[in-house]
DNA sequence: AAAGTATCCAACCGCGCGCCA
DNA sequence: TTGGCGCGCGGTTGGATACTT
């Protein structure tokens, strides 16, 4: 025993986070990389419970991330994969490297899950709201008590499949691929979440006060909180927003500093995003088999040649009766 | 132009799992 | 073995903004 309680005895603040605690957070992360939360507010000085850290940080802050406008490519996946794993946005996003849970959930819930009732209502598919087969296997997931002997079962073959369907499907979709904001490892080769504080530029104090320094300088201009700045939030983005959170009245001299420290911060790209447990392992003979759930991931090249219109999306998401026949042999 | 309503999304909350003492 | 804690996840909330009347 003997761990002391998370945060219930400090006082805590809430709400949006400011720029200010937004560099204090990423400067300590470059330093110490992320985990240890627990140590985090304590360390800083940040008045934030350590999980409000951790959200922050793999929600916002995290280098990689790409904010804004879902695309097609990534719409259509969230909808097949939504119909396949139920609301299990982690493992989802474990699909869209760049994107975080909260963000598919928040796009699920506000764009397409309103798109697909209406899909399905134009359809002429009268069923009330929840009767999808995505629902379905959802509400299987969220009920483990009633669900509990088919969902070991399914589970096991699922995640065996996904492991498999996972690589070829970043191969087959190298999603978004353009500069995408993802890691940006130059050679490709993993890299260690520490990095030498010597080398950092956030990991000087000195540097962030700086920093500090300038947004108070400008804060006139400056958005109370990059959290509450819906232009950022929408932006082409990347990691937190560069643009907003540096731009201020950016003297040269501090702009290279502030450069450095977007660059440095997207050195921790090594972050790890939830994955889909690929400990449950993809054995080699897994191979010889392309089970119903990868079929029907790349049924119709649906993830791979995009129409716009919604059809495609409905039947993605729907499956029409085929991958209703899909769902029952899972089952 | 103002008021009311809808929408969006960052952040919070609570729960379950796994690890550790 | 047991109980407590850290972490991750999914659901929900609330404030800000956009849209409508």
């Amino acid at each position: 025993m003997g761990r002391p309680p998370c945060c219930e005895t400090i006082v805590v603040k809430k709400g949006p986070w400011t720029p200010e605690e937004d560099i204090i957070l990423v400067s300590y992360i470059q330093q110490h990389g992320p985990g240890n939360w627990r140590s985090v507010p304590a360390n800083t000085g940040l008045l934030r419970c350590s999980k409000s850290c951790r959200l922050r940080w793999t929600n916002y802050l995290r280098p990689g991330i790409k904010r804004g406008n879902f695309t097609q490519p990534e719409e259509k996946m969230i909808v097949h994969l939504q119909a396949l794993l139920g609301n299990r946005w982690a493992a989802i996003a474990s699909y869209l490297p760049q994107r975080t849970d909260n963000d598919i959930k928040n796009y699920w819930n506000t764009h397409l899950k309103k798109k697909l009732k209406t899909m399905k209502l134009q359809n002429g598919i009268i069923d009330e709201d929840n009767t999808d087969m995505a629902t379905e296997i959802s509400s299987c997931n969220n009920n483990n008590h009633r669900c509990n002997n088919n969902k070991g079962q399914w589970e096991k073959r699922l995640q065996t499949d996904i492991n498999m369907a996972k690589q070829a499907l970043f191969q087959a979709l190298s999603l978004d691929q353009p500069s995408s904001s993802i890691p940006n490892d130059p050679d490709d080769s993993p890299k260690p979440h520490h990095h030498s504080p010597t080398t950092t530029y956030a990991s000087s104090t000195v540097n962030i006060s700086k920093l500090l320094q300038n947004w108070t300088s400008s804060s006139s201009s400056r958005p109370s909180s990059l959290s509450n700045n819906r232009s950022t939030s929408t932006g082409e983005g990347g990691v937190f927003d560069h643009h907003s959170l540096f731009s201020s009245n950016s003297e040269s001299g501090s702009v290279d500093e502030k450069l450095n420290l977007m660059s440095e911060t997207s050195m921790l790209q090594g972050e790890s995003k939830p994955n889909i447990d690929m400990k449950t392992t993809t054995t080699t003979d897994d191979h010889g088999s392309l089970s119903l759930i990868e079929k029907w991931l790349f049924d119709d090249q649906g993830l791979i040649q995009y129409d716009d219109d919604h059809e495609d999306l409905i039947n993605l998401s729907l499956g029409g009766k085929n991958n209703d026949n899909n769902s029952a042999d899972l089952f």
